[in-house]
DNA sequence: CCTGGCATCCCAAGAAGGGGGGATGTCCGG
DNA sequence: CCGGACATCCCCCCTTCTTGGGATGCCAGG
């Protein structure tokens, strides 16, 4: 019983994994959306996906079946600034509920109002799939209900995978291998961005570290012409997405100290 | 049909995610991990979980059954620092068979050689599920089969929703803890800190936000006062590790505007 | 009514950014 | 052997930004 249910699952995956993963344009890969959309019993779906790279704007990708209204709405108010999903695809490794949001993110009242809002739109519940591959992109897959429709909780393994599938595909459409050559640090440099993030002076890192003030300055401006930014909250904020530092560095060292 | 299949499946997938969700501590994990694997027909599993940054050896995590042997000469020969399986992590979104290595990197004759020597140790085939949390954490979940052994591929699907979990429970058990009571930004301090973090300073913001500078500095310091933090740096890294903003948030602005 | 969000203004001190100028080493390839 | 690249270290200049104090007022909601 266990392998023939395995065998019609099989079935049931491999036909839409194929299906998103055939896909040769974007339109194609929209048309596969929406027929994995209905079989997983969804009405909607958003497939995001962009390259961690200086020309953002021609590799970003953005596919959607949601009413017109409300991906205006998005747009026109800027709320991807204010997104609490794109919030939680930070800090889950796996597809979410948005009803279960709050165990990921905290949710300010702006975040529900915006929630609402959607349902007003004609978009209730639904789940999104998140992705990362640091340096390189990331990206979401989501799969929506209307307000009045019950999520289908056995479908989510599925959507899982095949959201995982659709963000491959997705990658491959927006462009092969994007070289990004990461900005290597010196050790020296590490260090000192790493006692910056934790909110030490340039006069406190040079006590730290037994050496001049300026020589903290200097290294971190080096570390700052690498990454090319200008500014030093720029500068660790790169080093921290890049998992040159970590929050684990940070916050454990905020504690004892 | 496709009901009953789904529901099937959903108790098989159901009982191995309770099962590695519930674990407790790493003996409980190592114990779930090797009944999930006896479950999807593989012979051993590796669970491995870092945190980024640079004094990652406390908090790492390693959890595997591979046989003493091969553990022995992957540590001895730092084999860890030239595996072709790692560096696949890092350009995957999805687990992948390690006999389809070749699509996803480079392999070079000590790649070659290196999973050869594996083989003779008793490590076949594999199938290596990755994840990655920027500014967190990295981990793989991987599951591996003697020699001798065919890849049981109906069971890819659940090996990829289970890994996936494991490595839930071994970011909850190498110290990640879920979002405790947080201080509460104001909608209008929140947009002060975003901006911020997007690398604006005070009168970049007031002008983005048609406010006074000395407005936006006093939200950015009711707002350092709320964290009980005394930088602006520290303002942001809280806000980013609480969720109230996100890399996505930041870096879609930094070299669109 | 009183708290809290929001907005505005002032000032002084210090920190960071941007630009110079140097000085040692090492390591690697020509 | 030598030159170039680069990490490491040190010093000067000046401007801009941030931080920490003050203070004031308007307005909505409990």
């Amino acid at each position: 019983m266990c392998r023939r249910s395995n065998d019609v699952m099989r079935t049931l995956i491999d036909e839409l994994v194929l299906k998103v993963s055939n896909a040769g344009s974007e339109t194609n890969l929209a048309d596969a959306m929406a027929y994995v959309t209905r079989q997983l019993d969804f009405d909607h779906f958003a497939l995001s996906y962009q390259h961690h790279g200086l020309s953002s704007t021609e590799t970003d990708f953005l596919l959607h079946d949601y009413p017109a209204p409300w991906a205006q709405t998005y747009v026109e108010f800027d709320l991807a600034g204010n997104d609490p999903i794109r919030r939680a695809c930070e800090r889950s490794m796996m597809g979410f509920l948005w009803c279960e949001l709050d165990d990921l993110v905290p949710m300010s009242p702006g975040d529900r109002r915006m929630l609402s809002v959607g349902r007003a739109n004609g978009i209730g519940d639904g789940y999104t799939v998140p992705r990362h591959l640091p340096g390189y992109a990331s990206g979401s897959c989501t799969f929506a209900l209307r307000p009045d429709r019950v999520m289908p909780r056995p479908m989510l393994p599925v959507a899982e995978i095949v959201g995982a599938f659709a963000l491959t595909t997705a990658r491959r459409l927006a462009g092969e291998s994007p070289i990004i050559a990461r900005p290597v640090l010196s050790p020296r440099q590490r260090e000192c961005v790493l006692w910056s993030a934790r909110g030490k002076t340039a006069a406190d890192i040079a006590t730290i570290l037994s050496i001049g003030e300026d020589t903290v300055i200097q290294h971190l401006r080096t570390a700052r012409e690498r990454y090319d930014v200008h500014s030093r909250n720029a500068l660790i904020l790169c080093a921290l997405f890049d998992g040159l530092i970590s929050f684990a560095d940070i916050r454990r060292w905020w504690y004892f100290h």
